[in-house]
DNA sequence: GCGGGCATGTAACTAGTTACATGATTTT
DNA sequence: AAAATCATGTAACTAGTTACATGCCCGC
C-alpha cells in the first residue's frame, strides 16, 4: 500500500489538503515515482484520518479540509522508509516498451532507440535548466524538488547512454535479439 | 493494457505457455519493466486468444497450453511500441522510498541513503558478473537477457551515483529538504 | 455576473493481488 | 511412495482509472 506512504510522507514535510497533495502528483514525484490521481487520494486521505495516522486540522475556503500528519503516522512512515529494501511494485511503461525491443524487426528496433535516446535528451536538458535555476535561487538548504530533479537527470542520461549502446549493438551485429538468456 | 502488450512482445519472440511466460515475468522483465503474477497471465491470455492476437497452437504435457502470436496481434504490438512515446505508467516503490528520504530526520535520512547505495552496487555487481559469462558464452547475436541486464546495470549504477551524491549534500547541509520547490 | 481554476466527491469499471484449489509428471 | 515441480485455474479482495457531478471563490 504504497500510496498511503506517499501521502503520509508529503504530509510530514508539511500539512495539505487533498488538492494540494493531487498538484504533488502531477510533478516529479509522479513522473519518476508513484502516480495518483485525485479520486484515489481524497478516499485515502479519509482512511488515513480513520485509522488515527492523519488528522484533519482545517477547514478553508471552497470546502479544501487540510490534514497534518499525527505521531502514529510518523511512526508508521519511518517504519516502512527505514524496513529492508525488498523489491517493491515496479512497473514502468517506457521500460516495458525497452525491453519488448527485440520483438520488433531491425530496422523498427533501431528507430525506436534513436526516439528513446532523443526523448531522453531532451527531458535531461529540461531537468538541467531547472535544476540550474532552482539552484541558484535558493542556496540554503536543498528542496525536495531538487532531489528529485537531480535523481531524474542522472536517470534519463543513463537511459540516453543506453540507448546508445544498444544502437552500436543494433549495427555492429544487424539483429537485436538471439536466443533469450 | 500494458500487461496486453507485454504478452505480445514475449510470444513475438517465440511461441509460449502461460507457465512460461510466468517464468519470464519473474526475471528482468518483472524487476525492472512490468510485474505480473500467473493469475493475471493465464484470463489475459484468453482475452489475447478471443480477440484473435494470440492463438492456442499445442496442448502438451500436464495440460501446458502453448500459444503464439498472430499477424493481427504482431501489427497490435508494433503500433503500440512505435507510438507517440507519452509519458505511460510509472510506479516504482524503491524511488518513492528515495522521494520520502525528505520527511525523515537527517540521521535516518542518511542511513536509508546509505542502505539504498550499498544495495545499488550489490545488484550492479551482480549484474556485472551475469553479463560477463552470458556475453562470453554467447558471442552471436544479443540476447534478450543481455539487453535488460545492460540496462539495469546502468539504472542502478546512475542511482548509486546518486545516493552518494545526495548524502554529501547532507554532510554539507546538516539537512535535507527546504522548502518544497 | 461570469469564466476559470479551486476543491471535493461518487459510481462503474478495469487491473492486479492473495488465498485457495486441483491434478499431472518427474525426481529421489 | 513421497516430494518437488509443472501447469492451470477460480474467488474474494484491494488498488487504480475514467467518467460524471457539484459547488465555491476570485479576478476581471
Amino acid at each position: 500500500v504504497s500510496l498511503r506512504h506517499a501521502l503520509l510522507g508529503l504530509l510530514a514535510v508539511r500539512p495539505a489538503s487533498g488538492y494540494q497533495l493531487t498538484q504533488q502528483f502531477a510533478g516529479p514525484l509522479g513522473h519518476y515515482a508513484w502516480q495518483a490521481g485525485h479520486t484515489r487520494i481524497y478516499p485515502e486521505l479519509a482512511k488515513l484520518a480513520d485509522d488515527g495516522l492523519a488528522s484533519l486540522i482545517a477547514e478553508g475556503a471552497r470546502g479544501s479540509r487540510t490534514y497534518d500528519i499525527t505521531d502514529a503516522g510518523r511512526e508508521e512512515l519511518r517504519r516502512w522508509l527505514l524496513a529492508a529494501p525488498e523489491r517493491g511494485v515496479v512497473r514502468n511503461e517506457m521500460v516495458l516498451r525497452m525491453f519488448l525491443l527485440s520483438a520488433l524487426p531491425a530496422a523498427d528496433a533501431g528507430e525506436l532507440l534513436r526516439r528513446i535516446a532523443a526523448h531522453c535528451a531532451a527531458e535531461a536538458a529540461q531537468l538541467r535548466a531547472t535544476v540550474r535555476t532552482d539552484y541558484a535561487s535558493e542556496p540554503g538548504p536543498l528542496a525536495f524538488g531538487l532531489l528529485a530533479a537531480e535523481f531524474g537527470l542522472r536517470q534519463y542520461q543513463a537511459t540516453e547512454d543506453w540507448a546508445h549502446w544498444a544502437l552500436e549493438q543494433l549495427e555492429q551485429r544487424g539483429t537485436l535479439v538471439g536466443s533469450p538468456a
